[in-house]
DNA sequence: CGTATCCTTGACGTGCGTCAAAGACCGTGG
DNA sequence: CCACGGTCTTTGACGCACGTCAAGGATACG
């Protein structure tokens, strides 16, 4: 089994593939190719497409007049992103890790009537996006330093973790300050906490975006015992 | 003119009146009573409806394993609460001002094959929804506790605030410890936060449910500035 | 190989949480 | 109508987690 724990961030980590739309090979979908460092949409742009992240990382934030920024979410695989509001998109979306997306047109959102199990498709996805974020603001609004890192770590690991003996890998393509606006932190603190996780022996680091868990069930008792 | 800057909680503030569903008197739509205290909903209760507030005011909260309590949002008239996931609600909904809502059956946010316009209502509704979530992301991840508090004053005021003189009068049905649930803070920093504005001179208070707002511009520099 | 960017670590200050106690308010029952 | 207990709000004293400022080390890219 995959899944162990609430998994705040990514809810859909061991999920049956139902989300995964088989249709889309006869239907033509078209797809998009993107690189490191490019920005799929920005905020206020005119949101003609929905995407669905087929591979590759994206990163989806808003900013303060101020300059400040919160990085809303993560897009990995499998998550949909782009949903608008008055038909714009209110987020910026930035290219982590190459990859591609499946680009849905808006109006597939509103009505049904060219592809059913599509629309149907994407207001689940919008409505999963819901609970995903409710989640989130347990995170933002109530845990320390070390609670909102270990539950990040667990997240991630669940989503994209893979194998290695008998630890997990996890490979962090996000900055730290990526990581502390999605957190709510600074990059210091960010910073400040995977050394001590590390020095505690509960993760290593192969180098800065390459994190091994050493021990999972410290990560759990850390992020959700308190 | 109604809303003068970005309305983190209640971005429907002077919106035109487009969300509400004229045809509603023809057709039937079962309403239903609400009376103070009372709960709507439960987490993980089967979701069989959609709500849509038509008076009084609602809390949406999710709690913790530990018993830590996040409110995510407020829901006052016009707002489209009890979206489900998986069938399920994944809040608890109470009701702190008595009042009344709309009951939608829950597969008229799935399929537009009975009512193409409730369809629609319902799903950008959930597009709303989202867009308001990322803004108070902002908030939790990144205010201090006086932008918190003065933004969550302001949002109010846009929303239900009645003129009074010069001045506006805010209601707040809420508790102390709800605000700071609400905007992950302590009962203590809120109660302290809202006597500093008051020594200021920013605001009055009638009693401790009731706010003048004296300096509506200083709030908005407190809450946007920095 | 050089420069810009990112990451880490240290020293220090402070905003807000914690603990505690004293009003204020509200409903209930005598 | 007043007495009384419970809950909510306010205020104070104190400590700490995390932000800020600063500098040195690692990494990436041209």
């Amino acid at each position: 089994m995959y899944v162990t724990v609430p998994n705040e961030f990514f809810p859909q980590a061991g999920k049956p593939i139902y989300r995964q739309r088989q249709s889309d090979k006869q239907s033509r979908v078209k797809e998009r190719a993107l690189i490191t460092g490019q920005t799929l949409f920005r905020e206020g742009d005119r949101a003609d497409y929905v995407y669905e992240v087929v591979s590759g990382v994206m990163r989806l934030t808003r900013v303060l007049e101020n300059g400040q920024r919160q990085v809303i979410s993560f897009g990995y695989p499998g998550d949909v992103i782009g949903f608008p509001r008055n038909g714009r998109y209110h987020t910026e979306c930035d290219v982590i890790s190459a990859g591609t997306v499946k680009m849905y047109r808006r109006d597939a959102l509103h009505s049904c009537a060219t592809d059913v199990a599509l629309h149907k498709f994407l207001t689940e996805s919008a409505l999963e996006e819901i609970a995903l974020m409710q989640d989130h603001f347990l995170m933002l609004g109530r845990k320390t330093a070390k609670e909102k890192l270990a539950s990040f770590l667990i997240a991630l690991m669940n989503r994209a973790g893979t194998p290695l003996g008998q630890y997990k890998k996890i490979k962090l393509p996000m900055s730290r300050s990526d990581i502390a606006d999605f957190l709510g932190l600074t990059t210091e603190t960010v910073s400040r906490t995977v050394s001590e996780f590390r020095h505690k022996n509960i993760i290593a680091l192969d180098d800065a975006h390459t994190v091994i868990v050493l021990e999972e069930d410290e990560l759990l008792k850390i992020a959700y015992s308190n």
